[in-house]
DNA sequence: GCAAATATAATAGTATTACTATCATAAATG
DNA sequence: CATTTATGATAGTAATACTATTATATTTGC
């Protein structure tokens, strides 16, 4: 898997970017360090200038990359959801039994990120820290409807679906399977950042994982009366 | 109920504030009218200056009340959980089956709200939408610890207390009554959210609601093999 | 090998933000 | 009615989130 990865590219909409950071050096780095810097500092305290500083560069170098901020909060969030995709896909491809194929996606998209792959200048590690902790902000703003339309949530959007799908494979009778799919991807979110910041808010601590937590949601859910 | 409502008091944790805006009317207009700018242009957009220009006062003024906008929210936040703990409280009170009692707690919780009390200066229809659109903002910052430390999210925090306490009667066996309690307030949250800028992500339209989609997954959940 | 195109860097400038500080005036209270 | 307290007005500051312009490297196409 780790390297059908380095021949492969993460692909996000092209739009989000000025100019694909994939293509030079300077724009390699800008991801490599935007990812250490704001979870340094935060995305609120972070800044093009304070990154332009950190990998020697200029501030008006970076907007030749990226228009704002926000749009580098879009491009590294549709990369990692387009990263976890790619491993949704992958690692269950091949499993033909349906409850088998739901309980390996649930297990790959609420599990913590603990290894970096070393093929990218991307550390997936602490771009997954960035995600539990400031992803949200990249739609909870006015202007979500727009950024919408331009297609600035695709992948998130496929990746919700495929879930959908193997929820309804599994109960094709459940009527809440997009909502369990949205509700197993930010609610596994939302309890990983418990766990760091209101321990006394979940169960997933001391060996119980928001994986466990979920799979026995769903399972539960879909395998009962109504 | 609403009358209690006129005669108790909202209290949020008094560090939140510099001086107490509900003991003066210069306060209630700072309320009041930040739910409505808020709702008006988003959080990031709003500043004590334009809110000073809307309620014909001095941003200098706001600064006596709250020291920054992200007290403000935090001040909003915790008006909201406790203005809903009353609800759940109040309206759970009298009921002994512990099913019903769960089964009424998260009709509660996971409801819009869609009625403006008028007994007050806070639009709640209002702040609610804040709450759905804005709140997650109050503790995703880098000073989350800090403010946890300092007692701003108690009001929160006894409130999923007391729904897990509610599933915990359901069925004592279960193990994730904190996570699941967690996963109900703020997965509503969401499907809101959801319902209104990405339809295509939940079954929380057309008359199914997510206090539907919650009331089945608890239920299945809890009264389930494991 | 050189001209032209392209990428990057340096500098400056702007309106706004998120405040703090000071002083003046109005309203409430004892 | 004197004094405290609340509010308003004004000014100032460092930083933010950019845009614009010009200069200098680096790459590339012929």
């Amino acid at each position: 898997m780790k390297d059908l990865l380095s021949v492969l590219k993460i692909t996000v909409p092209d739009k989000i970017y000025i100019k694909d950071p994939e293509t030079s050096d300077l724009g390699k780095r800008i991801i490599e360090n935007s990812i250490i810097l704001i979870n340094e500092i935060g995305f609120e305290s972070f800044t093009f200038k304070k990154l332009g500083t950190k990998i020697g560069s200029n501030e008006s170098s970076i907007y030749r990359y990226f228009e704002s901020k926000h749009k580098l909060l879009l491009y590294l969030s549709s990369w990692y959801w387009a990263w976890l995709e790619y491993q949704l896909v992958i690692e269950t491809f091949s499993i033909s039994d349906v409850n088998e194929k739901l309980d390996k996606a649930i297990s790959i998209v609420t599990r913590t990120v603990e290894e970096d792959s070393t093929y990218s200048h991307i550390n997936e590690v602490l771009l997954y820290k960035i995600i539990v902790n400031e992803s949200s902000k990249s739609f909870l703003t006015k202007e979500v409807d727009k950024d919408n339309k331009e297609g600035y949530f695709e992948i998130y959007k496929r990746l919700i679906t495929r879930i959908q799908e193997m929820i309804s494979a599994v109960n094709p009778s459940f009527n809440f399977a997009l909502s369990l799919a949205s509700t197993i991807v930010e609610g596994s979110l939302h309890q990983h950042y418990l766990n760091e910041h209101f321990p006394s808010l979940t169960n997933c601590k001391n060996g119980e994982t928001p994986t466990n937590f979920f799979q026995q949601l769903v399972f539960n859910s879909l395998h009962n009366g109504k």
